[in-house]
DNA sequence: CCAAGATGTGGGAGCGCTCCCAAGGACGGG
DNA sequence: CCCGTCCTTGGGAGCGCTCCCACATCTTGG
């Protein structure tokens, strides 16, 4: 069923029909309620091949994720920034290209999402310090909005939750209860958001006046173990709380210091990052920082239709506010 | 960059550049050659919409997830199995385009999957007994395939894991080290995977000659709440051993039973499914029903490409087995 | 009452590709 | 030596839509 079909039937022509499909406003009332009864009737659909060669707006958004990162889908974070992509995009009758980037079909896939014309849009979740895909975006000219900020390409639009924002609060929260030896058990450092959630740490001591103690901070990777294994490390230096940049890592730290016979919160308080639906039944519940993972995709989403609609205008950059959510492992109750 | 340029630039006609690119072996080599460094050079894709349009191939899948189901990323099964379509269709040079299935929204996504011409098929996880989108499907001609069995539907194609199977070999399991009362924590019996492996537990009963006493069954949603919830309630009939239809939910058994004083493996034994990534640092580790949920997706694209391909051919109905993981909470290691 | 603008409608061109048919050249068998 | 065949190449048509221009009709003001 095409164009010229629904015209025959409702005796206009395909041009008219065009219009009433794309709500163009020059059209009779009268003409649009009989064209509109044809397509009801027929439940006819256009054809987006045809609309995207002839248009050059395919009404379809790319979304990539890297698969680079290791413990890529165990946490949720991808798969709620995902539900809040398709949402926007069903809101607004655009349909949603899943790309998951592997590193061996790198070059391919830039090409295609880039080329290939099959979308208005790319939404990149830009994880890594520096990545080939938004390097060639940058240089191209599809609009592009990134989910988490991109330290180097200043000209890169973005949308990002305020991790260092967040990590100052947790880190603030802890030295207000009389913590003294905070440490920080971080992301990878080649990772924006393991970066700056280090550098939140750094600023709530600096704020009040402290020094950062190298010895207080270990490296993780966002995994269980490699909570469980900076946390190790950490002992030895007898902190007495630890802000760790993920919730994942938080209950591998916890596992470390119950195995060493500490206790959480009394000997050694700890938050976490992320607001996992697990936080809440850890034993004992995950003092954390909730990011709002869902909005990030919907407000990029609104962004980047934005700026396919307005290409000329400013720079988009929106940092989203995190939330501290204050449970039992900080020890706020033990006041 | 367009055929036509391309043909200008390695003086040869559209024609041939387009069979150059489509791999058609009525080209000389020579010829051949020439065009592809031009293409390499100037970093040529072809236009997927006027591909589209013309050859009626897109080259591109449909995946549908609904978003009915409440506590749907939770658990790591959709992100695991989209990696897994994601992968197979990188490896065959398709690309996904991803539907969450909005009920708000379903019908014009229906309408737009089916008609608008935007993809070549669709691999729909089906989740629920009765979705008005399989039955779209099943009416129309678009080739498509389900990631979980259908009950009603006889004539659609599918891929599934041994639900039954593996549920029929975790309660053996339990049955074998002796224990007597042995309970069943079910999924949502509108879903199929929950009705399964209720099967699956009630076939390992009659394989052994006993009878399923409806007190030992009680009904979960697969959230860890809803465990606990259904755990409480069979405290009552004094299980010895409890089989949950997923892991999430043995974990809220494991809590339930904990708060009621009563202890994991020795007085109550437990077992689950899916084998989530906790599972192995629960306390105590969890014995589970593992499910191939990545080749689930593999498998489920390579079907669907030869489903487009061959579309008259017998019906494809995939089941992967499953693998009882054992660990702690079953008791195996108390013998 | 007519020029000039607003309003609504129709048809041609063209988006970039694939598919089909035709044609040119090389080649070999009768 | 000619014709049929195979191999390779070129060009036309058309996929279903949008966009633009042209034209018909209706309004309105001087």
């Amino acid at each position: 069923m095409n164009l010229e079909q629904i015209a025959k039937l409702s005796g206009v022509s395909r041009s008219t029909v065009s219009r009433v499909i794309n709500n163009d406003p020059n059209v009779s009332v009268a003409t649009r309620e009989k064209v509109m009864q044809v397509v009801k009737r027929v439940n006819y659909t256009p054809n987006a091949a045809a609309r995207g060669l002839a248009a050059g707006r395919t009404h379809v958004l790319g979304l990539v994720i890297p698969m680079g990162v290791a413990a890529l889908f165990t946490d949720p974070y991808f798969p709620i920034l995902i539900q809040g992509v398709s949402s926007a995009c069903n809101a607004r009758e655009y349909s949603v290209m899943l790309w998951l980037a592997e590193p061996e079909y790198e070059r391919r896939q830039i090409r295609q999402i880039m080329y290939s014309g099959l979308v208005d849009g790319v939404i990149v979740s830009s994880m890594l310090m520096n990545d080939s895909l938004v390097q060639a975006l940058s240089d191209g000219d599809l609009p592009f909005m990134l989910v988490g900020r991109h330290p180097t390409d200043t000209h890169a639009n973005y949308v990002d939750a305020d991790n260092i924002g967040g990590a100052r609060e947790a880190v603030t929260h802890l030295l207000r209860l009389g913590r003294a030896r905070v440490a920080t058990i971080t992301g990878p450092q080649n990772m924006i958001a393991g970066a700056d959630r280090l550098a939140g740490y750094q600023a709530a001591l600096r704020d009040r006046g402290l020094l950062s103690d190298p010895g207080l901070i270990a490296e993780g990777d966002f995994t269980e173990a490699g909570g469980y294994r900076a946390m190790q490390q950490l002992l030895a230096r007898r902190p007495d709380a630890v802000f760790a940049a993920s919730d994942i890592m938080a209950l591998g730290a916890i596992r470390a210091l119950r195995e060493a016979g500490l206790r959480v919160p009394e000997d050694v308080a700890i938050v976490g990052f992320d607001d996992l639906p697990q936080s809440t039944r850890a034993e004992p519940p995950l003092t954390t920082v909730r990011q709002p993972t869902y909005r990030l995709g919907t407000t990029t989403v609104d962004s980047l239709l934005d700026l396919i609609e307005y290409p000329d205008s400013s720079p988009r950059r929106i940092v989203l506010p995190t939330e501290l959510v204050v449970r039992a492992s900080c020890g706020s109750a033990l006041k």
